[in-house]
RNA sequence: GCGGGUAUGGCGGAAUAGGUAGACGCAACGGACUUAAAAUCCGUCGGCGGCGACGCCGUGCCGGUUCGAGUCCGGCUACCCGCACCA
C-alpha cells in the first residue's frame, strides 16, 4: 500500500535537503562547459510575489535543471532589485526606514521563492541596495563620467505641485500626479545625465550578433529609430544668417514651399524685432508650452500655427524665397528645431499647408498631390526638380547630397529618436551619485577608494519643498572637501534611479563577493555572456538597452570580455486573471501563489504555469486548470501500484518511451512546455492503459518530469531508485531509429476528401500501398477514371479521379 | 496614424517541412465502485442530417495557388500590447 501524495510535507523536506547538500551551486571548475541562465531579479514590493513570477521562474529553471543533468556547470542565480520608489512612499506613509522595509520585503519575497522549490544558487544572492554591491554601481558611473558619459544638464521635469516630488513619466496620468491627481507642471532642474545617444549606432548593430525573439530585435529598433538623411542650410533672405534644417528627404527639396520651426527655437527671440506679429507669435509659443504632453497627442490631429511675417528664407535649391511659419508639430527635440516643408511628400506638411492655404508642388509623380501627400520612395521619378529631373528617388537623393556637400550647403546626417537617459532622481531610496561640486573645480569624481560612498541615514527622508533629494537636508554629509583641491565642497544629493543597479547585476553574480572588482577577468571571461536571459516585454526598451549600454561601454574600456551581454533573450507572456483582464487588487481578481502551494503543493503551480498556454502570449489563471495538473502528479504518484522489476523498456512501450523523450528534450529547448507536458499526461495514460509500468520506464518518466515537478520526483526517486539524488542523474537519451513506428496509419483520400484510413508497414513500397489504398476504395473506383496517384509515406494516399 | 501580436469546440489550447483539424487538459454527460456523496477508474464529447455503415459543413471574413490550405499568396475585419506629429 502506497502513501498518499502529500506536497505540504515532501516539498520542504527536500527544499531542506537540497540547500543542506548545496545541490544548485555552480562550482567555480572552469574546466567544465557553463550555462549561465538569468532571469529578471525581482524588485521586493511589500506585495510579495505575485502567480506572474514563477512563469518565467519555472522555465529557466526547467532550462537550468535540465542542462545540470546533460553535464555542465550551471549559474542560475537570483538577487533583489531593491532600490526604489514603492518602498520608499512605504516607508515615508509608515515611518519605517527604507532599508527595514526592504528587508522585511526580501526575506518575504525569499521564503516564497524557496516554496516554490527552484535551483538558485543562494550562495551568489545579490541586493542592490548593499553597499558592497553598489560600490561598483557608484564605480561604473565614475568610469562613465570619466569618459565624458555621465554630464550634467539643466532638463525640465515633470513636478508634483501638491507632493512637491519630480515624477517619472510613468508617473503621471493623463497630465495629473499618479498618487495625488493634481496637477504636474513642467519645471526646470539641473539633472545628471548618460550619454546612452553615443551608443546608438552600436545598440542596434549588436543585434545582429545576438539570438533574440524577433519582437524584441523590432522593439529596440524602433525605440533607438535611428533615421538617415540630411542637415540643410537655407540662408534668410537680406542676412548673413542660414536657418538649419533636418530632412529625410533631401531629394524634395524643389518642394520645399515654406519652413516650420519650433516654437521653441532660438531663431524666434532673435529676430524679435523683424518679426510683425511677435505679439501673435509669442501668445502662441505660451500656449504651446502650456499643453502638457498629453495635450499635445490628444490635439495631434487639428494642426496649429503662426506664420513669421517679414521673415523669408531663400530656397537654396530654386533660389525662391518662402515663408516660415512656428508650429508645435515641429519638436525642438529633434533634428535641428526646424523643417523645410514639402507639402507634396510629407503628409503632416501637406495637412498644414491645405489649412493654411500654402502652395502644393509635386516633385515625384506618382500621385495626385493636391488630393493627399505622396509618400512612396519606392515608385516614381523626379518632377519639376532642376537638374533631378528624371531620376529615381533614391538616386535623387544621392545626387542632392553631393551637390550639397559640393556648395556648402548641407551634408548628410543620421539622426536618433534615442535621447539620452536622465539619471537623476531627487528620492533618498537610491545609490549616492559620488560626485561633489567644489567652487574652484567644479563637478569632481570621488576617489575610486572612496567608494562605496555611503548612503547616509537621514532623520527624515521626506521630499523637500524646492524639490531637492532628502539627502539636500543633511548638511554634515553634504559639506565635505574637494578631493582635487581640499578647498570647501558639497555632495551631490541626487540619486540614481532604479535602473542603475539592475543594468550590471548580471556580472556581480559570477563573483559576487569581490571586494576588489566588480568581478575578476577570469570570472568573467568564463561566465559571460548569459547564455539565455528571460524577461518581460516591459523591460525591452528600457532595462534591456541600458544594460546593453553599460556592457557595451565596460567592454570598450575592457572590463568585460565580450561585446553582448546576452546571448539569447526570450521573453515569457503575462499571466491574467479568472476574468481574462490583467490582474489588480482593483479589480479583485488576484491570486497568491502562496495559496495555490498550501492547497495544492508547489509542484502543482509549477506544473500548472507551464502548462497554461503558449509560453510567450498571455495566459488567464483557471484554478479548475489548477486541479487538472495536481491530479495528473496524483496519476504520476500512484503508478507505484502498477510498478514491475523489469528493468528495460517493454517492448509495447519502447517507442513511446523514445518518443517522449525526444518530444520533452526538444520542446523544453523551444519553451514548449505545455506540449511536453502533454507528452508526458500521454504517456502516463498508456502506463494506465497497460496497467503496469516498469522500472526502467518509471525511472526515465520521473527524470523528465524532474525539471517541472522536482519534489514529487525526487521523493519516489528516492523510494525506489535512492540513496542517489534525482538531480545527479544523467538527461535520458533517445535512439532517432526508435521513435519510428514499425507500422503506421495513413489517411486515403479522393480529391483531396477523406474517404477513410488504412494501415501498413512503415516502409512499404509505393506499388503495395497503392494497391491496397485501390482495394479499400475499391466501391468508389467503381466507373471513375484515375488521373494521378499521390502517396506520401507515412501520410497519405490521394487519388485524383473523374 | 505607425510598429508588433492574436483570431481554431462550451473553455485553456495542440497540429514538425502544406498531407487524417481539435493532441493534452478543463467543463459536461454516461458507466463501474459506494448505503450515499466525494475521490478514483473506464468511456463519450465540433455542428447538421440519418436507426445505421455513412454524408455534408467546419480553423475571424472575401478571393487565389495546389491533387490537397488552420498552415502559402492577395485583400479585409475585430481585439490586445507598444509608440505616438521623430520631418
Amino acid at each position: 500500500m502506497i502513501t498518499a501524495y502529500e506536497p505540504q510535507k515532501i516539498e520542504p523536506k527536500w527544499q531542506k535537503i537540497w540547500n543542506d547538500e548545496k545541490a544548485f551551486a555552480a562550482t567555480n571548475d572552469y574546466s567544465k562547459p557553463k550555462y549561465y541562465a538569468l532571469v529578471e531579479f525581482p524588485y521586493p514590493s511589500g506585495q510579495g510575489l505575485h502567480v506572474g513570477h514563477p512563469r518565467p521562474y519555472t522555465a529557466l529553471d526547467i532550462v537550468a535543471r535540465k542542462r545540470r543533468m546533460e553535464g555542465y556547470n550551471v549559474l542560475y542565480p537570483m538577487g533583489w532589485d531593491a532600490f526604489g520608489l514603492p518602498t520608499e512612499n512605504y516607508a515615508i506613509k509608515n515611518h519605517i526606514h527604507p532599508r527595514i522595509v526592504t528587508e522585511r520585503n526580501v526575506a518575504h519575497f525569499k521564503n516564497q521563492l524557496q516554496s516554490l522549490g527552484y535551483s538558485f544558487d543562494w550562495d551568489r544572492e545579490i541586493n542592490t541596495t548593499d553597499p558592497n554591491y553598489y560600490h561598483w554601481t557608484q564605480w561604473i558611473f565614475l568610469k562613465l563620467f570619466k569618459t565624458g558619459l555621465a554630464y550634467k544638464t539643466e532638463m525640465p521635469i515633470n513636478w508634483c505641485t501638491s507632493c512637491k516630488v519630480g515624477l517619472a513619466n510613468e508617473e503621471v496620468v493623463n497630465g495629473k500626479c499618479e498618487r495625488c491627481g493634481s496637477d504636474v507642471i513642467r519645471r526646470m532642474q539641473t539633472q545628471w545625465m548618460l550619454k546612452i545617444t553615443a551608443y546608438a549606432d552600436k545598440l542596434i548593430d549588436g543585434l545582429d550578433s545576438v539570438d533574440y525573439i524577433e519582437r524584441v530585435k523590432v522593439s529596440q529598433k524602433n525605440w533607438i529609430g535611428r533615421s538617415t538623411g540630411a542637415e540643410v542650410d537655407f540662408s534668410l533672405e537680406d542676412s548673413e544668417d542660414k536657418l538649419r534644417i533636418y530632412t529625410t528627404r533631401p531629394d524634395t527639396i524643389f518642394g520645399a514651399t515654406y519652413m516650420v520651426v519650433s516654437p521653441e527655437h532660438p531663431f524666434i527671440e532673435k529676430y524679435a524685432d523683424r518679426i510683425e506679429n511677435m505679439d501673435e507669435v509669442r501668445a502662441y509659443r505660451e500656449a504651446a508650452a502650456k499643453k502638457s504632453d498629453f495635450e499635445r497627442s490628444e490635439l495631434a490631429k487639428e494642426k496649429t500655427g503662426v506664420e513669421l511675417k517679414g521673415l523669408h528664407a531663400i530656397n537654396p535649391a530654386t533660389g525662391k524665397p518662402i515663408p516660415i511659419w512656428t508650429s508645435d508639430y515641429v519638436l525642438m527635440s529633434y533634428g535641428t528645431g526646424a523643417i523645410m516643408a514639402v507639402p507634396a511628400h510629407d503628409e503632416r506638411d501637406w495637412e498644414f499647408a491645405k489649412k493654411f492655404a500654402l502652395p502644393i508642388i509635386e516633385v515625384v509623380a506618382g500621385g495626385n498631390v493636391q488630393e493627399a501627400a505622396f509618400t512612396d520612395v519606392a515608385s516614381g521619378k523626379m518632377v519639376n526638380s532642376g537638374f533631378l529631373n528624371g531620376l529615381e528617388v533614391a538616386d535623387a537623393k544621392k545626387t542632392i547630397i553631393d551637390w550639397l556637400t559640393e556648395k556648402g550647403l548641407g551634408q548628410a546626417k543620421v539622426n536618433f529618436k534615442l535621447r539620452d537617459w536622465v539619471f537623476s532622481r531627487q528620492r533618498y531610496w537610491g545609490e549616492p551619485i559620488p560626485i561633489v561640486k567644489c567652487e574652484k573645480c567644479g563637478y569632481v569624481p570621488l576617489p575610486e577608494e572612496e567608494l562605496p560612498l555611503l548612503l547616509p541615514d537621514v532623520e527624515s527622508y521626506m521630499p523637500t519643498d524646492n524639490g531637492e533629494s532628502p539627502l539636500a537636508a543633511m548638511t554634515d554629509w553634504v559639506n565635505t572637501t574637494c578631493p582635487c583641491c581640499g578647498g570647501p565642497a558639497k555632495r551631490e544629493t541626487d540619486t540614481m534611479p532604479q535602473w542603475a543597479g539592475s543594468s550590471w547585476y548580471f556580472l556581480r553574480y559570477t563573483d559576487p563577493l569581490n571586494d576588489k572588482a566588480l568581478a575578476s577577468p577570469e570570472a568573467l571571461k568564463y561566465w559571460m555572456p548569459v547564455d539565455w536571459y528571460n524577461g518581460g516585454m516591459e523591460h525591452t526598451t528600457l532595462h534591456l538597452l541600458y544594460s546593453r549600454f553599460w556592457h557595451k561601454f565596460l567592454y570598450d574600456i575592457g572590463v568585460v570580455p565580450c561585446p553582448e551581454p546576452y546571448q539569447k533573450r526570450t521573453s515569457h507572456g503575462m499571466i491574467l486573471g479568472e476574468n481574462g483582464e490583467k490582474m489588480s487588487k482593483s479589480r479583485g481578481n488576484v491570486v497568491n501563489p502562496d495559496d495555490i502551494v498550501r492547497e495544492f503543493g508547489a509542484d502543482t503551480l509549477r506544473t500548472y504555469e507551464m502548462f497554461i498556454g503558449a509560453f510567450e502570449l498571455a495566459a488567464a489563471w483557471s484554478t479548475e486548470g489548477v486541479k487538472g495538473c495536481r491530479k495528473f502528479l496524483e496519476r504520476v504518484w500512484k503508478l507505484q501500484d502498477m510498478l514491475t522489476d523489469e528493468d528495460s523498456y517493454s517492448a509495447a512501450m519502447e517507442t513511446r518511451m523514445h518518443q517522449t523523450i525526444k518530444k520533452v528534450s526538444g520542446d523544453f529547448e523551444s519553451l514548449k512546455f505545455n506540449t511536453a507536458i502533454a507528452a508526458m499526461m500521454s504517456l502516463v495514460n498508456d502506463f494506465y492503459r497497460a496497467g503496469k509500468v516498469t522500472r526502467a520506464e518509471f525511472s526515465t518518466l520521473l527524470i523528465l518530469l524532474n525539471p517541472v515537478a522536482p519534489h514529487m520526483t525526487e521523493e519516489l526517486w528516492a523510494l525506489y531508485f535512492g540513496p542517489s539524488r534525482i538531480y545527479q542523474q544523467s538527461w535520458p537519451q533517445y535512439d532517432e531509429a526508435k521513435t519510428v513506428e514499425q507500422t503506421v496509419e495513413i489517411a486515403l483520400q479522393m480529391n483531396g476528401k477523406m474517404r477513410g484510413t488504412l494501415v501498413i508497414e512503415k516502409d512499404a513500397p509505393k506499388d503495395e500501398v497503392l494497391a491496397k489504398a485501390k482495394e479499400a476504395l475499391a466501391a468508389r473506383l467503381d466507373g471513375v477514371t484515375i488521373l494521378k496517384e499521390i502517396y506520401i509515406p507515412g501520410r497519405i494516399v490521394n487519388l485524383v479521379v473523374r
